[in-house]
DNA sequence: AATGAATGAGGATTCATTCAT
DNA sequence: TATGAATGAATCCTCATTCAT
């Protein structure tokens, strides 16, 4: 393996790393997705990995990151697209929408306070958790303006509760197999929740609801 | 150990077994919690606890049925309590007061999908989402009742956000200890959720935006 | 379950037992049959066998004697029935096909040693290897007298010798689904060994190579 | 512990392993040998030995292998050294001599299929089976050549035989403490067969009988 | 004689991480 | 920087057997 002396070069490999890590995390979990096997499918020994991170869990921290990054761009770009004012609909719309496109962010968050956070040194955190509310910061104003009746200064309150939401339904939507199977009866078909609508609908009801209270 | 030959004692035991459990895991987590450590607390072998439940899962699938029926029973008296209308503040609060009766709810239903209802036999699926359901829909018509603008039939829907609720804030509430020290930076103060307030505060709202939309 | 006071039935009652585990090692073999299905599968509770044999290999070990029981029997039927001088060939055949209505006796044999006779008391120990020997004494002057050059006296070393050979041929001829799957390689076929056959046929030459040395 | 990263040391470790499981497999059997104690006794780790060998089964499997591969050699020797014709006997005792600097052959092989390669990938049985019947091949046509009588071509059945001999004495000469005390009656001791002898004058006595039928 | 609740020993394996080379 | 050998903690569950009722 080539080595990287070159900044860029790191870079590059680091980039790899997480691209690869990605990939691997549509078909395994978490847990199930080893090091030795992203290593492996890398071309690199174990060691190198940790070499650009320090843990499994920063790596994924990082993976996570870069997703927020590009949802923070995606719904900013989208709420400023908005017609103002826009209403909750179209505000919980140009927020989820962008979410598309990256679709490991909800499984990502959910394992964020329960997994990703945890044995991690508080300096680390303290950076994350200020790049987190740099970018809801950045929201916040935008979520506002385009809802006429909201509190001033709520945003950020919102964006946190769309957090929550997200992280709720992800948990509720990722349905191991027995509980699929289960969902099947037709009784218990109104459990199977759809995780895109379900969160988009229930968002802007409670935008709706924060604009009048 | 006195052998629970008779079935009111066979019940005693099974209670006292989920006492205990209840009791460690307000210390410890899940994961945390080992069969081993509840059997030595219990005075009981290891394998007396496979008499009782089949698996780790199952007995934590127990406990969390027991506060379901607990809050079920609570909340269906608190609304019923509810001057008729009472609006999505009164019945927020209706709903999520009892739950105070039962700390560990939002744990183990943090941990339902993601754990306790994995590698589990589709059959207990069912029955336990089953005993959900019901419990949800004898909740869902109290719900509507108690608020006038709600779409007709729209209660589960509102309980199953709640849900969703339950699991998102508990998860960000539930901070290690290296978060919580992060979270005392002044600047990140605003990411410190407070569980009740905060899921209570936000549920109303989504009470209020289902019931105009 | 009826209490078997009269000796009568709780005769009938063991041999209940027997049958029933006879007709469960058909499908499960000594170690994945367990106790407690024995028990379900006859409707009665564990501790009650242990009212019946003292251990799970005292069990099986019955079975084994009520099974060579049988084909002493009939082997000593089938030598019988000889033309004197047999030969070789005749003689196997006479103590082999009696062993057909004995389709649990290799399988009982081959644990015989390994397991049957592990921690068991030397006084049953000494018992069956008794009823054993008594057995191939039974045996052995019909065999000595159907093959004319055999050295007097050497019928019980015959007959031991068969048991090894029925021991060594049944653990290789109980191939697991990935030795049974391996052995399907074309090149690998001749390894492929057919119990029966393979065992009279080579018992044979070894009868004739006894008769002559 | 050094780091065997030298392919040369880490076949040095790798057969340092295989030599001290061989001296503890002399003092408790293969269930009875824990993983752990290997490990202990080595000075390694318990996850270093699965480094080496990915189960429990393949280690003890690659031990047989050994050992076989130096009694195919040691018999090929043996028969190579002998005047053709050499007869039964000493054709049984060209094979049988060289087990001696192999003494845990037999109980490996006793338990080879009933333990070693349960549970194994298909690959790896194919590969095995294909290393025994390689051996058996090299060594059949020395067979034959040597016994005047016998059938063309039988000299591999003649050694699947003796395989079939070896596993069934052997599990009938390894007495466990309770069946070497009834042994000890004086009318028993007809059963107390003396692996080596027995193994070689029955397979020798077999060997006649092949070459004449 | 029948019951069935209670017992508790027993062990291979995984995998994130380290560190000598 | 890259390597990959070494580490070692961590744990649920089975099931033959017992014995109080």
């Amino acid at each position: 393996m080539k080595r990287a002396h070159h900044p860029d070069q790191k870079e590059r490999r680091r980039q790899s790393i997480l691209d690869t890590a990605e990939r691997m995390l549509q078909i395994h979990d978490f847990h199930a997705l080893r090091m030795a096997d992203l290593a492996q499918e890398l071309g690199l020994a174990k060691g190198t990995l940790y070499t650009y991170f320090p843990t499994k869990e920063s790596l994924f921290l990082a993976l996570l990151a870069q997703h927020m990054e590009g949802w923070f761009a995606g719904a900013a770009g989208a709420l400023d697209a908005l017609k103002s004012p826009g209403g909750p609909g179209p505000v919980a719309h140009a927020l989820l929408a962008p979410m598309a496109a990256h679709p490991l962010l909800p499984r990502l968050l959910a394992i964020l306070h329960t997994v990703l956070e945890q044995n991690r040194p508080v300096e680390d955190v303290i950076t994350f958790k200020r790049f987190l509310l740099h970018g809801l910061e950045s929201l916040a104003p935008r979520v506002e303006s385009r809802l006429p009746g909201i509190l001033p200064g709520s945003g950020v309150q919102a964006l946190l509760r769309l957090h929550a939401l997200v992280v709720g339904f992800q948990s509720m939507a990722q349905r191991p197999p027995a509980v699929d199977a289960a969902l099947r009866e037709p009784d218990l078909a109104v459990l199977a929740l759809d995780f895109t609508p379900a969160l988009e609908q229930t968002f802007a009801d409670l935008l709706t609801g924060m604009s009048r209270s």
